[in-house]
RNA sequence: CGCGGGGUGGAGAAGUGGAAUCUCGGCAGGCUCAUAACCUGCAGACCGUCGGUUCGAAUCCGACCCCCGCACCCA
């Protein structure tokens, strides 16, 4: 019998731009849980890609002049190129512009209807016929005019399918209270069960002005709501791994993930995820990442400048996965300064410059794994983890200057051949710790402990 | 209004009843294997405010002040 795949999945990212830091943060959170795992044999599906319907996507494409299948095409590549610079190793990605994708939520939606779970009713809003689309009444200047256009919104009324979400409101709340559905950090579980316990309106899932989008199978004037869409690719990719262990999201679509998601499942009769964690959000130098501050940050630029390891020890190292942070290049240089550069790759330098110099072989060997950080790991504690395996490289670099090989070199080549071996060892057991957050940095380690030699240092200095 | 989170040395954080910890930065020293790296030590916080519980509170309780987020735009 094989084992069900540790099933693993960050959001499908909307392609109406380029990916930027945030995106590759949560994805990169993914590859090193699924690196992990793999680590440990255990088998993995790890599932990303890309949510391609909406309004703003048909906007997007038309501001290029483009037809949308081939604007889609073209940023979902952008996407696929991304996680490879980052080395991102995900088994599926998937794109909610695939046959088979489409194929399911039809299906799905066929299934919620004959569960008389949809209902057609009544949708009001407030409607900018400029931007086509509802506005909430904060997103309105004085008067009721919409930003962008500075012309009055219209109230309308529209024919639309609803989802009987209000019926699952207790449901959800002893799932949660009870654990079933883990939702971490607390404080996100918390949020959830705060929303759950003001009760839940039953949610508009067609539209029939967007047009772009996956039409509803009995009434092909409408087209399925891109959130129902997008999050049912989950259950597209599923193969032989329903449901997914962890579901990594940032905390901006916690009540889609945490509400509405597992709402659908329940609807349709299938296993809930079991853990959904909602990570953290940088600011850019102490500003909110926005495009109207034009402080987007591009993750394949920082990758050319500061290597791909760089930028996944900075995202993960500087602040809890959960909690919020900043990022600034500044920051980012000194972790890699301190941490990358003087720590680690000095550490490895030294260490095997006096094996050389004092001649002294060591045989490769079974590395002690670290424990600690690999619990750390588990529980998506990535800063604590990167700190377990530094304390180790502490440990290594004060062992160095307590027991002198400089002086035993002359004294005691017994007990330096002791030392540089628990050395090669701590050395080992570091570079095989790093691998699911650092995979370039830790297979040059493991080649280097191996005999290889290279020119060029670890982590040389920035220019 | 309400809900959720938060306010700890110059900066960023850890710490949920019992000698205030870590990293960066600053200062001083040591070492020479090393990528001007590494190691050691020092200075620096009355833990948002006020009051309470307790032998004892950053940690529990109450009030208040300030910051951030909150439903179909957004990792």
């Amino acid at each position: 019998m094989t084992k069900k795949p540790f099933f693993i999945t960050t959001p499908i990212y909307y392609v109406n731009d380029a990916p930027h830091l945030g995106s590759a943060y949560t994805t990169i959170a993914a590859d090193v849980l699924s690196r992990h795992y793999r680590g440990q044999n255990t088998p993995v599906l790890f599932v990303t890609g890309t949510d391609e319907h909406g309004k703003k996507i048909a906007d997007s494409a038309a501001a290029k002049n483009q037809k949308e299948h081939i604007f889609v095409d073209a940023v979902s590549k952008q996407f696929k190129a991304t996680w490879a610079a980052l080395n991102i190793h995900y088994d599926t990605f998937i794109r909610t512009t695939d046959e088979v994708h489409i194929k399911n939520v039809q299906n799905q939606f066929e299934l919620l209807k004959e569960k008389d779970l949809l209902y057609k009713g009544t949708y009001e809003g407030l409607y900018c016929v400029s931007c086509e689309e509802y506005k909430q009444p904060d997103d309105l200047m004085e008067g009721g005019l919409c930003l962008i256009h500075r012309r009055k919104v219209e109230e309308i009324k529209e024919n639309v399918w609803f989802f009987k979400l209000s019926g699952f409101a207790t449901t959800l709340k002893k799932l949660i209270e009870e654990g079933t559905l883990v939702i971490e950090p607390e404080r996100r579980r918390n949020e959830t069960l705060g929303w759950l316990k003001e009760g839940l309106r039953d949610l508009a899932v067609s539209r029939s002005k967007v047009k772009w989008g996956i039409p509803l199978p009995w009434d092909k004037a409408q087209t399925i709501y891109v959130w129902a869409d997008a999050l049912l690719n989950y259950h597209t990719a599923r193969a032989q791994a329903w449901p997914p262990d962890v579901q990594i999201i940032g905390k901006d679509i916690l009540r889609f993930h945490a509400i509405i998601w597992p709402a659908l499942l329940l609807g349709l009769g299938l296993n809930l995820p079991k853990k959904i964690f909602a990570h953290g959000f940088f600011t850019v130098a102490g500003h909110k990442m926005t495009k109207t501050l034009k402080n987007v940050v591009d993750p394949v630029a920082l990758c050319k400048k500061y290597g791909v390891d760089t930028l996944r020890y900075f995202l993960l190292r500087e602040f809890p996965f959960g909690d919020d942070g900043d990022f600034s290049e500044e920051k980012l240089q000194q972790r890699y300064k301190n941490d990358l550069q003087h720590d680690l790759g000095n550490l490895v330098q030294r260490v095997l410059t006096m094996e050389e110099k004092y001649t002294v072989k060591i045989e490769p060997g079974i590395a002690p794994r670290c424990a600690q950080a690999e619990l750390h790991t588990e529980r998506l504690e990535f800063d604590k983890a990167l700190i377990e395996i530094w304390n180790l490289v502490r440990g290594a670099n004060e062992l160095i200057d307590r027991e002198k090989p400089w002086v035993l070199s002359q004294t005691d080549p017994h007990k330096l051949a002791t030392v540089l071996k628990t050395l090669h060892r701590m050395l080992e057991t570091i570079g095989a710790g790093l691998e699911p957050y650092l995979p370039e940095t830790a297979s040059r380690i493991k080649a280097l402990l191996a005999g290889g030699r290279s020119a060029e240092p670890l982590f040389p200095p920035l220019k």
